[in-house]
DNA sequence: CATGAATGAGTTTTCATTCAT
DNA sequence: TATGAATGAAAACTCATTCAT
């Protein structure tokens, strides 16, 4: 048989990209076979390779695509001119609710890194290192203008994010706090590991 | 042909132990096979059924194992009399002595726990529970007696915890920082974290 | 899409053909996909089926257009009025210059043959049978008006067709020999094996 | 399942061996899936990989064991001794019995070659071209101690070799000549072909 | 206990072919 | 006519597991 009436390529693309983020995700990279991502789509196993050259770059598109907006919409969330305390803050809250809103990206991305291979590993550690970047550089202006009294910037910052991190791996939205006390309780625990001066 | 002069039982189980221990970290229960395993330990893929019945036994066997040790070893090194702040101290060490020298356990005891089929899941996330109960009732109790000004002790217990596993991730023995200067560093940040009043 | 500018169907026919004939010389058959042929013309795949209807016509297509080529060039280079020395001679020349500027077709012709399907198959083997026909039929005149002294005419026709088609598989225009003296050599080399009177 | 009761690895090989040489010269290497050769044998596609690891190895195993065998075959028949027109007499008659009661390995030997990839190839045409200089030196000794007339040693050489394989696309031995009687008659074909000087 | 051979179902990927556009 | 998306079957190869030896 051949192209079905009203298929169309841009949108099994988004519908395979969507399958294999929800089964990535769930189950890990290898352990999703291209079958169980067409039979999740409607389509043939055979048909994903019009839209992915393999299964590889269907993961490394995910990642790629992940990072890269994380990265832009950084730039737009990111306010230059704050001080180092609110310019955390507006940090702590960009960052949690731009991972609880891709909770699966996020996940992946942590937990299937390593299952790109060479080039592919690189540049998306690359772009994961320059996201890291973004808190280490307001930590160290903080420390420098006396705002925060920082233990050790790099480790700080690392634990930062792994603090943050750890929170998509149990919070569920109907659970007993919301996303924005979830966020403010996050605010007030990062304010406390940089040691900013007068905390609520 | 039959057993190897020298081979011995529990010896080959601890090489499959050891070899699966290490794949697994570095791939993924997904993306090992019996026969990486085999191959790794230098025994035939057939011979690794002589110690564990299945795959999944293999995984559920160090999992197992791992928890088993980590809560007994915190029981041994728990020191039940020690007021909160010595306490939580005491923890962060003994957790992060723990989890660095157990680096590979600690990481597929993490990712691979989706890995476990029914029970076998069930079981370890128990013992993970009860794990961080530790933390948390040292924590319940800073609360109330007053050394400890908790912003959210359910929410503080696992960003102390996520900080503390994201350290494996980064962590390497022979860069800057020494252990003991990790743990150290740690501590403080702990400390802050749960508003330990008067810190060093 | 439709048809692209400037392209024009018998051209694009023409194109694939050489581009069929091109891979399966160098690959055989089996091992060229239609992906394959359409990649080296620029076209899709799915518009090969414009213009033939299946893979194995396109090898017939090839096939049945040689041999009928083969033929009628034949038919035309022959002088049915010679005698059988210089018809030999004519045929030898014929056949080293016909095959030496189609060794593709030539190739494919013999390595193919068994690809093609039941009527297919007859066809074209009916056709070679035919063109064999022709040596023979002077190998024959030749041994009846003693001008040659044939060991066993059948044998002999088929000794003469392997030898000159053997040359197409190591002469290179650019080598040691240029191709007229191949062509002379063979005429050579022929008259011995149906022992010719008076040789050289 | 496991293993069959009374089976064994060199049997199995051995039948994968002969069917795959069967079904290469029938279909071609391309043509030849290994579920057909396991078909053929009655083991499970899988299984073939216990003896052969891939199917290009399969390929070259046959080829590489065709071209040793007739090597040292040619070694045991070669008379070092003889005078060359009994030297080429002794040659032909070899080449013709040998490869007659081998037409599969000879035809894929010629055929296939180009299936084979990169040191595979080089290999088998190195051993090619070494079997091909035992005619030739015959040539040569026969053309400077006047026992021959030769025209082109080189290409004489290829000439006769070409005559004597393109009969194994044609022989049956059920056919109108035996054996004995083909022999018979390319011994003196080539003896023409080289100018020997009191044939028969 | 270990080996090596086997099974049967699975893997990723490719194939010839079709058809809506 | 050509494109690009699709199908369904098949390709080579791998997998967890079993079992005679």
């Amino acid at each position: 048989m051949a192209r079905r009436a009203g298929s169309n390529g841009a949108e099994t693309a988004e519908k395979l990209r969507n399958a294999a983020l929800e089964l990535f995700a769930r189950s890990g990279y290898a352990a999703v076979s291209m079958r169980a991502i067409a039979a999740e789509t409607g389509v043939q196993a055979g048909a994903i390779y019009n839209h992915f050259p393999t299964k590889q770059d269907l993961l490394n598109d995910l990642l790629q695509v992940h990072m890269e907006t994380l990265l832009s919409s950084w730039e737009e969330a990111e306010k230059p001119d704050l001080a180092p305390p609110a310019a955390l803050e507006n940090f702590v809250r960009f960052h949690i609710r731009y991972h609880l809103t891709r909770s699966r990206e996020v996940f992946i991305s942590y937990m299937e890194l390593r299952s790109l291979e060479g080039e592919n590993f690189s540049a998306i550690e690359a772009l994961r290192r320059k996201y890291e970047s973004f808190p280490r550089a307001i930590l160290e202006k903080g420390a420098s203008d006396g705002s925060f009294d920082i233990i050790d910037p790099q480790v700080t910052t690392m634990a930062i994010i792994a603090m943050l991190n750890g929170m998509t791996t149990w919070f569920r939205g109907n659970g007993r706090l919301s996303l924005d006390e979830i966020e403010a309780l996050y605010v007030r625990l990062v304010a406390r590991l940089v040691g900013q001066k007068k905390e609520d």
